[in-house]
RNA sequence: UGCCUCAUGGUGUAAAGGUAGCACAUCAGGUUUUGGUCCUGCUAGUCUUGGUUCGAAUCCAGGUGGGGUAACCA
């Protein structure tokens, strides 16, 4: 506990800015737009904000950024307040920037009284035209020299809803020739007869991004306003509007957003799936959405290690998610509980066990904590194993069934296998095997070693189970810097659902989100679609796996 | 092309002018009634060229490479 943590870039700011008494305290904010479900990048974003407030003295507000109506919704609100409080964390505020629309109109009347603002009837296409190019300037508007009254009475007039959409602009009148194109008379109105998820149609005319963010963080106090790195250049924009309006002087910093191999992380895109049914929505447990990891059996705990293993920086970066992956079977192995199902399942039979006995066999739920406690576990003449723990003609480094191998059948006997029967196709259909009375687990004192261990569930006792397992859904590691289509890169195998999986009794009548593991096969999670009768069970991740490594050396 | 920004093993991230470290991944071994966990060890890095300095990943200059930016999106 000795060790020193170092901080990121932005925790050596606020840890200056508070030595040298600028604050007493910080207030940061997280400032989603509700447009679209949380996702791991936005996890990120939430544990640096959130965390800065814990380690420092403050704290932080929830504001939804919601000044475009076209595209947000009460859905994603709910939806965003949901994951952000699952993941750990409490604001201190729930605010939307639309609870400052009236303060915003203000504010923009201030920039037209001072001379800073103007009213423009020029098209969306006449403005860009009028942009310049990063090489060229820009040029005036014509309508840029109007009187200040004449701008005031328009804004207001644009306010009552006296003209259609797009009919007039506000613009912040700075430098047409400026090198920060943002600063080439930036617009901060625009006219939208739209309907507002939260404020109706109380107005018709929507402040923009630039004219909103900014002034909403300084109305709060925001002391640090954390952002990702392509609202640099809108960073003097931002000052631009609070000295000129001479409010609470917030400042914006920047850190990289953070990619993930493997998957996308754009509300875009993600909406894409959605919307083009590649996947089943935005919960699907294959998608890098809060809600769909959730599903698929992340913890929180396991999320919030991740974000903060991975750091804050500013240099351009693609996480492997196998850090992510580490970071899940950690947290998992301490906490779920072992529990035993076959996927593929070939039937066992021990030829010396009587017909029609049964043993209840006393299995411990997870031997990484002495307090689990213990499950009555079914055992009896047939058994379901897994397919490919049998091979007819065993490598030698395969420590497994096969004809005169032995192994032990994990909480109870030792087996040996002396026989196994096909199908006319050649299929393994069963497989015969004698038991060792003497080596029953708990109990063995033959002294006999095996060298494998393997799962299974007693057929007379065996529960149906759905088992979905999942893949990334992406082929390539970094599918938006792919040429072409980022859809063409989708694995089509990402999802392998098995109908008919044998699980043993204990996993009957679990709840939605109860976590296991299934030996030698996983994590799983119940599914929130799962009931008694047709129980689901979504993997999480699969258990490393170093047989399975050495196979496709093998094979190399 | 202007402006902005970044550059440390395969990946992520430390080192605030003084021994380049940690984690993931990889590889090799040990323990094990999960080929899991755990333990041990190996491999592998400062974009480039100059300068300042006793000493540079760090400071300076030039180069190269990546990313952002020219929405009535955020």
């Amino acid at each position: 506990m000795s060790e020193e943590k170092s901080l990121n870039f932005i925790e050596e700011i606020i840890e200056t800015d508070l030595k040298e008494g600028r604050y007493e305290q910080i207030a940061t904010r997280f400032p989603p737009e509700p447009n679209g479900y949380l996702h791991i990048g936005h996890a990120s974003s939430i544990c640096l904000n959130f965390g800065l407030t814990q380690t420092f003295p403050g704290y932080t507000n929830l504001r939804f950024d919601d000044t475009n109506p076209e595209t947000e919704e009460t859905e994603y609100v709910d939806s965003i307040k949901e994951d952000i409080q699952w993941l750990g964390f409490q604001w201190k505020n729930e605010f939307y920037a639309s609870d400052y629309f009236e303060q915003l109109f203000g504010f923009a009347c201030q920039l037209i009284e001072k001379g800073l603002a103007y009213v423009d009837d020029s098209t969306s296409d006449e403005i860009r035209a009028m942009k310049g190019t990063p090489t060229q300037p820009g040029s005036n508007s014509p309508y840029r020299d109007r009187s200040i009254a004449e701008n005031l009475d328009l804004f207001k007039r644009m306010r009552q809803g006296e003209f259609p959409d797009g009919a007039k602009v506000l613009r912040a009148k700075i430098d047409m020739a400026h090198t920060n194109m943002i600063m080439r008379d930036p617009v901060l109105y625009r006219i939208k007869h739209a309907h507002h998820h939260r404020t109706g149609d109380a107005w018709c005319i929507y402040p923009m991004y630039d004219f909103a963010h900014g002034q909403s963080d300084s109305i709060e106090h925001i002391t640090h306003s954390i952002c990702t790195m392509e609202f640099i250049p809108h960073r003097e924009l931002y000052d631009w509007c609070i000295s000129n309006l001479e409010i609470f002087p917030s400042h914006q910093y920047e850190f990289a957003r953070r990619s993930l191999s493997y998957t996308v992380t754009s509300k875009r895109k993600l909406l894409q799936l959605v919307n083009e049914h590649i996947v089943e929505g935005w919960d699907d447990p294959r998608m890098p959405t809060i809600s769909g990891m959730r599903r698929r059996g992340y913890t929180a705990e396991s999320i919030r290690e991740f974000c903060d293993r991975i750091g804050i920086a500013k240099r351009d970066n693609v996480v492997d998610v196998s850090m992510l992956e580490f970071c899940v079977r950690e947290h998992l192995n301490r906490i779920a509980q072992r529990r035993m199902a076959v996927i593929d399942p070939v039937k066992l039979i021990i030829t010396n066990y009587e017909e029609g006995k049964e043993e209840i066999l006393h299995a411990e739920n997870n031997p990484e904590d002495e307090q689990g406690g213990h499950r009555d576990l079914p055992f009896s003449r047939e058994l379901w194993i897994e397919r490919e723990d049998f091979m007819e003609e065993p490598p030698k480094k395969f420590f497994r069934l096969g004809p005169g191998l032995t192994v032990r059948l994990k909480h109870a006997y030792i087996i040996q296998c002396h026989d196994f029967k096909k199908d006319e196709d050649g299929k393994v259909t069963e497989i015969y095997c004698t038991y060792n009375p003497e080596t029953k687990s708990g109990e063995d004192h033959s002294g006999i070693k095996v060298k494998g261990t393997m799962h299974w569930v007693s057929c007379a006792h065996a529960k149906t189970a759905e088992v979905r397992l999942y893949d990334r859904l992406f082929k390539v590691e970094n599918p938006a810097s792919e040429e072409g289509d980022f859809k063409s890169y989708i694995n089509e195998d990402s999802l392998h659902i098995v109908k008919q999986a044998y699980v043993e009794p204990a996993l009957m009548n679990t709840s939605a989100g109860d976590k296991f593991q299934f030996l030698r096969l996983g994590y799983f999670t119940t599914d929130r679609l799962s009931t008694p009768e047709h129980p689901i069970f979504n993997r999480t991740v699969g258990l490393k796996d170093s047989w399975a490594k050495e196979t496709k050396k093998e094979q190399a």
